[in-house]
DNA sequence: TCATTAATTAAGGAGTTGCTAACATAGTGG
DNA sequence: CCACTATGTTAGCAACTCCTTAATTAATGA
């Protein structure tokens, strides 16, 4: 993966367990790599390599301030990604149900 | 990636195009890896290595008829991933809206 | 039985991911 | 200036991704 489109990027971010776990964290408000870092058993480089995933998808934006870095959340991707699913979920499911009432149909003339 | 859990087996199938565009195609009826593969310029086990990270992910389910392996989606996963991304989008839409009603109401009393 | 069609498996290569240890950078405060 | 703290970068490695070509399995039909 290098430069790919950017619903890959996102998803491609959200593959991964730690990384969703950060932006959870996240949710809760701003935090610095070093609070990001604290729940998990992983060093320090790995933490820095999942944001910079994080980032590239734009999923997060990161300030520098002293010595901290503090990281924040960024919603627009994800509702490029929700948009995608929403999509495709709602649309599969009107096929349901089109598929549904058609055999309502079918069993309603069957029966009279 | 192996053994991971399901959430990032669906967003791991979800982080490329031509998967995305293989379950757009599902997404009206079943097909086979034939029409599956006919919009794409790479090679036929290229395609039934995608087929099968959408079936390990628990997208797609294929049946043999013959010597037609008929491949149709499955929405309970894009359930799981929906759910994740909803709940952390509408979480953080929820902050926004808190800080602005807050902001607004210190310029409110500013403003007095 | 043998050729054809549909799809998969096998083997391998270029590039990426995700981790580590070691080193570098940058700001704070004695 | 020097030690300390917070973070990033480099180099290296095993595992994985995504693609290829070649061989294989499985069903159809002359």
């Amino acid at each position: 993966m290098d430069a790919r489109d950017e619903l890959s990027l996102v998803f491609q971010a959200l593959a991964d367990p730690t990384r969703r776990a950060m932006l959870s964290h996240l949710r809760d408000g701003a935090a610095t790599v070093g609070e990001l870092a604290e729940p998990f058993e992983i060093s320090r480089p790995a933490i820095s390599q999942h944001l910079k995933v994080l980032e590239r998808a734009g999923l997060i934006e990161r300030t520098a301030t002293a010595q901290w870095r503090t990281c924040t959340l960024r919603t627009e991707p994800l509702d490029a990604a929700s948009d995608w699913v929403e999509r495709h979920r709602d649309e599969w499911n009107e096929r349901f149900d089109l598929l549904d009432r058609r055999l309502r149909d079918l069993k309603g003339t069957t029966d009279a």
